[in-house]
RNA sequence: GGGUCAUUAGCUCAGCUGGUAGAGCAGCGGACUUUUAAUCCGUUGGUCGAUGGUUCGAAUCCAUCAUGACCCA
């Protein structure tokens, strides 16, 4: 074994901390296997705090409370003939108390005293509490279980780089426990989604992300090959079609939970796969809809944050309350009192509306969609608190349910948390034969230049021929969630291993 | 796509109006058996993001490029 690992490259050793470090693991190597698997623990550090932090001194002395651990080694702080060392574990840290005389001979000098700060080690000994009355195990048996060939980042400053935080992601959970309390958020509230869901019935279906024809959105698609088959197949930008032939199928209640792909720019708010949380409820209508996303986003706030007042970057939002309801119009009048309602009710007037605030309107835009463009303008940012925004135009909603009263819109909402997008629920359009023409106008835009428009889907017109019941539908983007209960500006702080373009130094 | 800023040791950062590079941590050697970013003494370590240019001389000035962050589209 270590004849094979004499390599060339030795040389090429950039800095001399790696090739200290593996000199020490060769040194290693002769006396057997540096990397064992045969160690088990029997507590994490947060069962030990737990369980025993709340004895004091004497009561610890008097019960010689044994107890196996194992980590990595985060500080050390030698003293002569013995040592402290704070071990990090998947609980989180407990410090070790490491003396000469206490371990077999040698060990201490020949093994514990050349081990590097970021080795995996483990051991055994008894808990007591020191001058400072810090909760300590004694240890009487340690062993290197790792051995780690590059050093950790400044034990004090950890890394701040958020470029090596991203790329680097071990790293960073490494040492910044931030980022390790943000994805332990983001599991958590895909775990209480997933319970919620389950326990009112909904069952959790898989499919396909390999698609022959992106729908359910408009968004560009990432497009492939299938070489087998020799057809040109896409990731999908949305599960939503499929979700709705399972309805058609008897599934009256799915959800699905998985990622979306679109071949879009990014940033802070946007990576090219997302998370998102879809979901179909037969016999109920978008008001159903808002209200269980209420009930929802009250009980994970509760859940996963212990109370429904949301601090998001020095704001607060208040899942507590009942979120505000308004349409389009209203919302836009809301917070723009300069703005009348005649200049939106007719396509000549909203043009001009939004001509006057930059927005570049096509010959090929409704009255719906320069509306739309005239909303995102003035008011989504201004969308702090929970908000649903209700009667989106039919035009930009090809997929949604006409409302009764006024076919020119919809039975859609979209709702906003902190200026930003959540969720976009609706009761779903089930009249085949409006979905036909609904796709063939997205066809007419597609041909017109629009590459976000919709695909004819003749399978899902088909599906809808055999009859989807009345059901509302609904899709929460999962990272922005999780941004707002992480408090975290960037959607590449929930995401583990975000998009970054591709260098040679670290791949991606 | 546009703008602003950044890139110096493994990590965190200094480095002035141009004169060939510095600290702390980590590492290495030594002292130290209750420390807390342990402390104390000594010490190794750099293609200053890349490529051109200006200059007697460039980490520093200029141009282009790369990567990232933030803002805007």
């Amino acid at each position: 074994m270590s004849e094979q690992n004499t390599p060339i490259e030795e040389h090429h050793d950039v800095n001399k901390l790696i090739a200290e470090r593996k000199h020490k693991l060769a040194a290693l190597r002769e006396q057997g296997n540096p990397f064992p698997n045969d160690f088990r623990r029997d507590a994490t550090s947060d069962q030990i705090m737990a369980q025993y932090e709340h004895l004091s001194k004497e009561e610890l002395e008097e019960k010689k409370i044994r107890v196996t651990v194992a980590g990595r080694m985060m500080l050390r702080r030698v003293m002569g003939k013995a040592s402290f060392a704070t071990i990090q574990d998947v609980g989180g840290k407990v410090q070790l108390y490491v003396a000469r005389d206490s371990l077999p001979e040698n060990v201490y000098n020949e093994g514990f005293k050349k081990w590097d700060l970021g080795d995996i080690i483990g051991g055994s000994g008894v808990l007591f509490k020191t001058q400072t009355g810090e909760l300590t195990v004694w240890l009487d048996e340690i062993r290197l279980l790792t051995k780690a060939l590059r050093p950790l980042p400044d034990k004090f400053h950890g890394l701040t780089d958020q470029e090596a935080c991203y790329r680097q992601r071990y790293l960073d959970l490494i040492v910044n426990e931030q980022s390790r309390k943000t994805f332990l958020i983001r599991s958590k509230t895909v775990a209480y989604i997933r319970q919620f869901f389950n326990s009112k019935g909904f069952l959790e279906v898989e499919t396909p992300m390999l698609q022959g024809i992106p729908g359910g959105a408009s968004a560009r698609p990432f497009e492939t090959h299938h070489n087998a088959l020799d057809m040109q197949m896409f990731l999908r930008i949305a599960p939503e079609l499929y979700l709705k032939r399972l309805v058609v199928g008897g599934f009256e209640k799915v959800f699905e939970l998985n990622r979306n792909f679109r071949n879009e720019g990014v940033s802070t708010r946007h990576n090219p796969e997302f998370t998102m949380l879809e979901f179909y409820w037969a016999y109920a209508d978008y008001n159903d809809l808002m209200d269980i996303t209420e009930e929802l986003f009250r009980g994970l706030a509760q859940s996963v944050l212990g109370t429904t007042e949301v601090q998001y970057q020095g704001n607060v939002f208040d899942f507590g309350k009942p979120f505000a309801r308004m349409s389009v119009t209203e919302s836009i009048l809301h917070y723009n009192p300069d703005v009348k309602l005649e200049q939106l009710t007719t396509r000549e007037a909203v043009a001009e509306l939004a001509k006057s605030l930059g927005i570049e309107v096509k010959a090929n835009y409704g009255h719906g969609r320069i509306l739309m463009e005239v909303f995102d303008e003035l008011v989504e940012t201004k969308l702090q608190q929970p908000t649903f925004i209700t009667e989106y135009p039919a035009e930009i909603s090809p997929l949604a349910r006409r409302n009764d009263h006024n076919p020119e819109i919809t039975d859609r909402f979209e709702f906003f948390i902190g200026g930003r997008e959540l969720g976009n629920g609706f009761s779903e359009l089930n009249d085949a034969e409006d979905q036909a023409e609904r796709f063939h106008e997205q066809v007419r835009q597609k041909a017109a230049g629009d590459d976000e428009a919709m695909f004819y889907d003749e399978d899902f017109v088909t599906a809808l021929e055999h009859g989807l019941p009345p059901t509302a539908g609904q899709g929460i983007g999962i990272d922005r969630l999780v941004m707002l209960l992480a408090d975290a500006p960037s959607i590449r702080d929930v995401i583990l291993f975000p998009h970054m373009r591709h260098t040679d130094k670290h791949g991606s």
